[in-house]
DNA sequence: ATCGCAAATGCAAATAATTGCATTATAATT
DNA sequence: AATTATAATGCAATTATTTGCATTTGCGAT
């Protein structure tokens, strides 16, 4: 008799929220394979739709070629990340969170982005 | 004797000039292949690669599940991407110039991001 | 407890994207 | 024009992701 996994929906969240940090879809099927060795990918990559689409987890370009997701348990916060060295620099969030009040103002729009990232170059760079 | 393809930088700059849009790496091959039959999907993804490195053109996720390109030609452009209705909104450039000078300014940072886009709800569907 | 439905999963096949390595083109130099 | 070095491309194999469809699970209604 074959054990039917559980919903992988939890264990993504508890993935995500024990590395709180940005994991690609593959890390995280990787990670979960761990624990779960038949759990199919199909399911890994169904249930992140499914988070991400109910607001669970977010999904962020990085710049470093596939997206990665994380828990939106972990407060907001916000990068700059230098185009040419790679660095990650953490923005303030008051001057975002002001930016961000003021645009839902003026076009009547609730922000739910909490990972904005901004490309550049940093001082080192320039 | 086989007729090897010309660079296809200048032809992905075309297609996507032409085009004016956000286009998917998938779309963007399929686009080309039309002229160039022959063309490898490798030499395409490739040339996505190093184009987008080389700062002509951007990438952008607009929540469609892959990332989009587009050329820098075009002028800076910031939307606003209702999660629930799917409509595109565009900002104002001047409020958004204005958060990305302050930021610049307070991170000694040079912001590259010319295609800034934020999430959330829109005023019909709060 | 049973029934029926909708959502989640498995599985296999199809697509898409990436990679390593050999080859060819391009441009600079001589 | 030949020579060399570098970058771009092709090709085949691999890996990653998606999709269609059958099955199973869980939940609410009966």
């Amino acid at each position: 008799m074959l054990m039917r996994a559980s919903s992988v929906d939890q264990i993504i969240l508890e993935t995500l929220a024990k590395e709180n940090a940005h994991l690609t879809s593959g890390q995280i099927y990787d990670q979960i394979r761990v624990r779960l060795p038949a759990l199919n990918p199909s399911t890994v990559y169904r249930a992140l739709e499914r988070l991400a689409k109910s607001g669970k987890i977010s999904i962020s370009d990085m710049g470093t070629g596939s997206e990665v997701y994380e828990s939106l348990e972990n407060e907001a916060h916000h990068h700059l990340i230098c185009q040419k060295c790679g660095r990650v620099y953490t923005i303030n969030n008051d001057e975002v969170g002001q930016f961000f009040r003021e645009v839902e103002r003026s076009n009547q729009f609730k922000i739910k982005t909490n990972h904005l990232i901004l490309f550049g170059l940093c001082s080192h760079c320039q």
